[in-house]
DNA sequence: CGATTTTAGTTATAAACTATAACAGTTATT
DNA sequence: AATAACTGTTATAGTTTATAACTAAAATCG
């Protein structure tokens, strides 16, 4: 009687009564890694019936799109390392999504081209891809939508120049 | 004589000229990431002269700013596993920027209270990443960013009901 | 030309991060 | 009192990321 006990919170003091993260809530980038997390999770999960995930999938486009791509090429544009790219190619080209020709006029490089099987899981993964984005941004504004590419685009700019 | 070679180019053709990412610039996701990956990248630089990286930071904060938190509070508000925090907790308590005390209302957990050295740490700590926001934001103005941390919110809020 | 340096792809390996299961001790439920 | 649920922990395996070293081929330069 002498103790409402807010939300039938049992009689043990469980800490802090709500976690405050204001403090944190000051700097874009922790917005930015809570979204992310969401948006990673979400996406892992709609490639995941295609047997895809962010990094693959990434591969696959860039690959769809630029016919003849290098590994250095591709390691380079997805900001990752050429050693870890490897695995990567290797899976993709096993499940004969695309293939390694050599390159006649450069026998060290291997340039990437999409097979038919890839183009064509290319095209569904865009359409679940789509999905995702429409899910998670939750009808959000053209406006908005573009008030964050510029604000990545800056983020991103700022560490190319000096 | 008869070919010009854009740019000093070599004999040897370097597969794509340059690799186009217009269809992934489609997407609000891709540009999240390419940003987030800046971002985090930075602010591992600017805490590395403080011996945190963005987990320890982030636990260091929400300790200090939420006395008496427990583990698993603090688990949840970071998004890890208890498991995975216990590590996290480790460090900051060798290094004593923090405490684990034993609560008597409840033998099972630990409520986390930060020490003055931690409290300390904290304050360098939120300088630097202020100096990292305003480094990798490079001048942005406040309606950009409004318009961001309304953009994550709506990103996040998504995940949470229906 | 021939020696040296650089590049492309690869392998191996370590480090860091994440996820999962199982456990002891304690508290809550019925 | 018996059972279930919770807190922190350990162990472990899977993933991702970073680094160094290597082969083969091409570019550079005396």
């Amino acid at each position: 009687m002498s103790r409402p006990a807010a939300k039938g919170r049992a009689v043990a003091e469980a800490g802090v009564a709500r976690v405050s993260d204001a403090t944190l809530c000051g700097f874009i980038g922790y917005h930015m890694k809570r979204a992310f997390n969401v948006v990673q999770a979400d996406l892992n999960q709609a490639l995941k019936p295609l047997d895809l995930r962010m990094v693959t999938y990434s591969a696959l486009v860039l690959i769809v799109d630029n016919p003849g791509l290098r590994q250095s090429q591709l390691a380079e544009a997805l900001d990752i390392e050429r050693a870890n790219l490897v695995v990567i190619i290797d899976e993709l080209e096993g499940r004969e999504l695309i293939t390694r020709d050599r390159v006649p006029t450069d026998r060290r490089a291997y340039a990437l081209h999409a097979t038919l099987a890839g183009r064509r899981l290319y095209d569904r993964a865009l359409e679940a891809v789509r999905d995702h984005e429409r899910r998670i941004l939750n009808g959000m504004d053209e406006e908005s939508k573009q008030a964050v590419i510029r604000a990545m685009s800056v983020i991103r700019r700022g560490s190319e120049g000096g």
